[in-house]
Formats: structure tokens, sequence, C-alpha cells
DNA sequence: AATGAATGAGCCTTCATTCAT
DNA sequence: AATGAATGAAGGCTCATTCAT
């Protein structure tokens, strides 16, 4: 039953319930949800296996809040950058920031990405929550850029697509894979690209 | 032990190891390689449980093969489009045919390239095969497209973004996951980035 | 350790030690022994998890209890039927409202007697409670009969399989199984039964 | 998946499906249901923990599996008895056969007996075999006593009754419980009673 | 006396892998 | 070369009991 799990209400609860929330993000980062075990999960944490479900209904619950916490810490950054951007837009610029951010965020969190990118193909409700962020980031963006003046026609496309080549991008760049790419010229073709879009 | 790892000369036997590959890539694209075990392989091979191990180390072996398999179903399409492609080039309908294959090749493979993607977390094997996959590509299309005539300056880098660029869109389109999007309309801004990029 | 139950003397404790005692009693009834945990009876019972170990050593300990007041509740009102009857006895209608009372009893405590009476088989100490009820009520059935005036041969036998009897045909209408059954007409043999026995 | 149940058609595999159900029926029988666990029956069955699961659904399989064991362990016997009375019926001598009989059957599965009786409590399905038990004896003992001659009147209703006298006063003597109590008197009333009954 | 969060042993079950045939 | 029954380690989860407050 869901209602016998804790909702934290005391200081001390919440911040375990975070602990546990913390090591699996760190472990499912690490070796992925299935190389991840709760007995693992609790050690990392800090408490005992059994207390794990008092917090959380199963791993897969954990799993979704580790989600949740991801979205968090991918959207919000983003989200300001437009936010903090006002006219005149200087599209490069704000197209630059954009590429940093994204490759910073990768940085940090570039194998749980993949990890929960793989779930959301067996699990309904991660791929609706992957879904439901590309929603607001796209949706947020879009609003922001038309209010600071930029050609409203099918922005909504303009947007989602400069969104995923940006991604595209900072994965590229954080696995840093091909060694025959120069990356520095690859982020300027991006921005012009972006640049370009968006005029 | 490798070395007692059968390398089936016989046809039959070579048969009977491309139907395990085979029952691996159904089972891995439907339930995920979490969700498939090596029982329902067999099965779906047509062979005993104990031969599996006849012909492969562990189960992860059989994901490498059926990793191979995939890399050669996604890659060799792609080449062909390149190497049909004739003086002089029209760099839009070029463009436009490499999407379209692209597409069509996610909708077959979308969920096993995610399962894929994932493993490549967890799997530096599995990752250099994706790497590989994507070195290949983009040296064959770039060589082409300089002796067809494309500016060379940066040919790899864009050349490689532009292959990033289609993969999203096909990404994008295959799971038609934000109904507020106008896939059509995305589609000829991709043609135009990509026309763009390397005129 | 034992010494380290409190024996409530106190009202408001006492009070506490019966409502587990009553939560017990409902959930054995409801989900059996192993069906119900620590945690719902004292939930049931209004009380924090913990102070459920301050008046009962371990769950079993609250079995124990629960089965005096199953016995209470069963034995006390069989008893009184015994008590208020007076000469001369209608040997018919004391058996009828034996059998009555039975059922009633039955009716409110059939699943708890099961579940009772399978730990008996595991546990020594409900078993010999069990037997310890029996005795008493045959004992004080035998010397009210005899004092009633009835034949005082094998007066114990003969009370002790009475009991058995009615139990078993108390068991048979509460739960009413068998639809081939004209639990009517059983019971009227079981009366004859009864009024044979004891001429 | 009851699909994934091995059917057992070889001979060493029934025969190891039957030490697996041998070794339920012994553990269930010493300490219960829930006093067992499934790496016991295994080592008592001499097998591993995982190949229990090739044999049983789970646990509760096992236990439907060794009441089936019990129902024609306890049915068949009887019927036996009933099978082979013939005219003219001597109806005590019947009777102390049959209570003979029951007791013998008691004796080896009394425990067992208690154990599957709470579960029937809580399990609709094991309730179910244990009622159709009950018809089947019924019914078996009901259509033979009239063939041999019993008045018909009511048949169903006083065959059950004396089945289930015959079943307490058996549970009585195995037990040996009550010390005041002279069996041997005892049934020569149950005796009394089952032929003034049938008469 | 009381709380309820925390513990951790133990349970049922799965599945990659091995082995007798 | 092939079978598929068998193995047993490991995983997720529960719950009687304890303990810090």
């Amino acid at each position: 039953m869901s209602s016998n799990i804790r909702v934290p209400q005391q200081e001390r609860s919440i911040e375990k319930k975070n602990k546990i929330i913390q090591a699996g993000y760190e472990l499912f980062s690490e070796v992925g949800y299935y190389g991840t075990n709760t007995v693992e999960i609790a050690k990392r944490a800090g408490v005992s296996t059994g207390i794990v479900y008092g917090y959380f209904e199963d791993k897969r619950d954990i799993l979704i809040c580790v989600l949740e916490i991801y979205i968090d810490k991918v959207y919000k950054p983003l989200a300001q950058i437009m936010e903090r951007t006002s006219r005149p837009v200087d599209v490069r610029k704000l197209a630059l920031a954009m590429i940093d951010k994204t490759i910073e965020l990768h940085e940090q969190n570039a194998k749980l990405h993949n990890t929960l990118h793989s779930l959301a193909t067996t699990d309904e409700a991660v791929n609706a929550q992957f879904i439901s962020l590309e929603n607001k980031i796209t949706e947020q963006a879009s609003k922001q850029l038309v209010k600071l003046g930029i050609n409203p026609e099918n922005i909504t496309e303009k947007v989602h697509l400069a969104m995923n080549i940006v991604q595209s991008y900072a994965h590229e760049t954080v696995f840093d894979s091909h060694n025959y790419i120069d990356y520095a010229k690859m982020k300027e073709l991006v921005c012009n690209i972006l640049v370009e879009l968006l005029k």
C-alpha cells in the first residue's frame, strides 16, 4: 500500500529520504539501475535495508524520485538562463550560454541520463516524465523568445529542434569519444545553426 | 574460457548461432536486456538452453553479437545512399533521403537502440562499438561528399553534426511524443539546416 | 525477559493492554496469525508499535492473551446455560439451547477458532489451553447434569462426546458449505442423539 | 506463468516432484506451513532450491499438491471400507471399522490436518478442496448404505453427521489429551449413536 | 510510559550458468 | 553437438523486535 510509505515531515526524516535518493542517484549513475541493489543503496545512504522500504514503495520508486531530482537539476538552470535574458537579445550569446550550461549539466549527469533514457523504454512513467520535461523546456523557451521579439513563426518546432541539437552536441563533447572531431569548431557550427534558426 | 567457445564452421552451426542472435535481437528489442533471460532466448531460437553456451561465452556475448548485427543494419543502408549519390549533388534531396532512411531504421530499431545505448554506459566494449559506428558513418560520408565537390572545410565536424541532427529528428518523429510539434515542418527545418551546413 | 513486561496496574494501562488484545483478536480473526503484523495490531489498537512490547513479550504473547479472551467468550455463556437449568430437566430443550448458543458463538469466532486450533499444533501452550477449556466445560456440565438427576454412568464421556457433536454441528452450520445438507433436519438428529445419550 | 511449470513425464522427474511433495508433507506436518521455508523443503527433498520452482509455481502450489495427496490418503481407505461392505450389513461392525480406520488415518495425519484446516480459512482453494472431500465421502457412503438396505430417509444428513462424529472422536483419541476420559467407553458410545442413527 | 523510526535476519523467488546424459 | 534438468548465489522485500528520544 502506498499509504504505508512514510511522508517525512520531520527534518531528520526528509534528510534521510534525501540521503537514500542521493545514494540511488550515485549508484544508478555509476553502475546503472540493474547493477545496483537495495542493500547497496542502503549502505551508501548509511541506513538499514528495511528503512528504505519505509520511505519508498520499492526500488523503482527510488528511481522515480531520482528521476525527479534529475529533471529539476536539468530544467531549472536552463529555464533560468532564458528568464534572465532581456531585450535586446543577442541570439549568439544566448545560444552559447545554453550550450555551455547544457554541457555542464551533461558532465554531471550523462551516465544517469543514459540509464534513465533506457528505462523509459520499458517504464511508461519514466518515459512520461522525460516527455514532460522536454515539453516544459520547449514551452518556456518558446514563450520567452517570442516575448523577446524573436519571429514567432514555427517557434515551437524551432526551439525543440534547437534543444535537440544542443543536447546532441553536449553529449558528444562530454563523452569526447571521436578524437578526429574538433569540438570547438563544432560548437561554432552549432551556434551558427541556432542563430540562423532563430533569426 | 573463450577457447571453449565453438567457432561454427558447419553450415548448420552457423545457422543455429544466427538464430540465437536473432532471438536475442528480438527479445532485447521487446523487453530490454534485463527483461530477457537466456531460457527465453533459447526457446525463441528453437534450441536448448545448454547449447547457447556452446556458441556464446555468456549472455553479454550474445549482446555483443546483437550489437554487431544492429550496427550493420544501420550502417549499410546509410552508406549505400551516400555511395549511390553522384554529381551534381542535390544536397536537399540527399538530406531528405538520409532523413527518411534514418527514420525507417529507427522505426525498426528504436527500442534496441535505447537498450544498447544505456548498456554502453556500463560496458566499455559496447560503447566502443557505438563510437566506431559513428566514426565509420562520418568518415565514409565525409569522403564521399568531398569527392562530390562539397566544400571540404571542417567537413568531418559538419557531417558528424549533421548525423546527430538527423538522428535526433528521427528519434523525435518515431516516438512522436510531443503532440504540439508539427513534425513535417520540423523536417523542413532540419533540411534547411543541412543544406546550409554543407553548401 | 518476562520480568520486563509491565503488569499494568493503572487503569489507563489496563485499558491499553485490552485494546491491544482486542486488536489482535480482530486481526487474527480476519486474516489469521501469520497474516497479521504487529504494526497493524498497534495501529488498530491506537497505540505505538513500541509500546506493544511494553505490555507483551512478543507477538505470540498477544496470541496467548487473545486465546484467553476467546476461551472466556466461549466458556461463560455455555456454563451459564448449564447453571441456570433446574429440575426437572427437559433434556431436549437444554440440548437445543446449547446448540443454539454454540452456533451463535461460532458465528462470531469461527475463523479465530480455526486459526487458534492450527497454532495448537505447533504451540504446546496454546494446545494446553484448549484442552483445559474442554476440561472445564465437560467437568462443569457433568457435575450439573448429575446434580439435575441425569444418570451418572459414564457421564464425563457422554458429556464430552455431546460437546464434540454439538461443536461439529455448529461448525457445519456456520460455514454452511454443503448445499445438499438440510441443516434443520440435521439439528433434529443432533438433538435426538443428545437426548438418547443422556436419558 | 503456469506454462513454465514442468509437467514431469519422465519417471525421474515424477519421482523428484513427488520427493518435493513428500518433503512438504513432512515439514508442513511437523512445523506448519509458515514454519517451513522453501530452502528446507528443497534440502529435505534432496534437491536445489531452484528446481523446486521448476516443478511448482510457488510455495503455495506445493501446499495444494500436499493437500491433494492428503485427500487421497484419507478418502480412499474410507471409501474402500464402504465398497467392500455387502449385505447383510452389520452396522455396528461397519461403524467400528470406519472408526478404527479414521483413527489410524488421524494418527498419521492429524497435524497436517490441522495445518490445512487453518489455511482453509485464508485460502479459498484449500477450503474448496476440503468441502469437496467431505462431499465425496458423504455421497459415496450414502449411496452405498442405501444400496445395502439402510433406510434412505435423510440419509445424507445422517451420514454427514456420522462422519463428523467419527472425526471428532478420532481427533480426541489420537491427541488423547483428556486423561479423565475413558476412550474405550467413548468409542462404544459413538458406536451406539451410529447404530441408532442408521437403523 | 510512549513513540515510531530503525534494524537486519530471513524469506520467496529468479536466472545465468553448469552438467549428466 | 545437443538437451534441459539442476544448481545456488543473489536480489527484492517483510516484519518481529529494539532503541533513541
